[in-house]
DNA sequence: GCGTATTAGTTGAAAATGTAACTAACAACC
DNA sequence: GGTTGTTAGTTACATTTTCAACTAATACGC
């Protein structure tokens, strides 16, 4: 009737990503949302400044793969809560270096201790070994593996 | 000095997975943005209608996991755009079962045709049995699996 | 040095999403 | 048969995201 009848979703690619994707993200937006009023966007720009140091804006774009008016946005706002301070770079005024400040450095701390809790929970659900697989899987999908 | 420096968020399941996912994502939404307008829940829409035959909007938030309103103005969309008809059903008039049309029918199998290319495409980008491996995991991690 | 191009970042308007309140139809209980 | 509760779906409004235009600073060509 369709000569579509043997492909389903359930073994489309994007669309599994995307449920799997969606599901444990809206699962761990919880805690950054409901203990610093967070978005996505703030969260994943705080993590870079406090895994990889001090950066440019631009850098946190190229790093993490997000559009530059999500980062500024994202950058204001934690600005605002106090959670980051510009500096300007002398030599070049164009762009600034983000750096966090005591209480974003706390915050990342502690909401780093909250995800690989529960990053710890998501493997131990999967059948022993398969989170390795997963993760070198994803890795490529994701264009971040070394290949 | 941070604690968290073994932390990192390439192997933070959670942001892999989003990654992963926003990549193919985005690369397989031109497909049907550029040849049809579709946004990516009208896609789905479409999706379930042509793959899995007549039903109400119920039913696919249901079984696509979207939100009631996401699908009610996904539905409106395409009506507008005649690929499907609603029709009441009798005894209930709450709800109505939505069909595709001719057109609905063929960008369905249109699409479904590019779909199966790209899957197959990013399959075979991936080394021998590693496909299985990973549509296995997401599964379980959709929340699809049958366990 | 001066005009042009590039780069970092911001801003504003339009599109999309999420949340909650709403309408309409049915069900159930008495 | 009327009151109350539930279900399907829509609408309205606030929040987010996206897109395009913009500013400001630097680099380049000559």
């Amino acid at each position: 009737m369709t000569g579509d009848a043997d492909f389903d979703l359930t073994t489309f690619l994007p669309y599994l990503l995307n449920q799997a994707a969606e599901r444990l993200s809206l699962e761990f937006q919880q805690t950054y949302k409901v203990k610093y009023g967070m978005l996505r966007t703030e969260w994943r720009v705080l993590f870079h400044l406090g895994r990889y140091g001090e950066m440019t804006a631009k850098q946190i774009c190229d790093r993490a793969g997000l559009h530059k008016t999500k980062v500024s946005r994202a950058v204001t706002a934690l600005e605002k809560k106090r959670f980051l301070i510009r500096s300007e770079m002398a030599g070049d005024r164009r762009h600034s270096a983000l750096a966090l400040t005591k209480s974003g450095r706390a915050a990342f701390e502690d909401l780093c201790r909250d995800a690989q809790a529960f990053d710890a929970q998501i493997r131990a659900s999967l059948p022993d070994g398969e989170a390795q697989l997963l993760e070198r899987g994803l890795m490529r999908l994701a264009g971040l593996a070394q290949d």
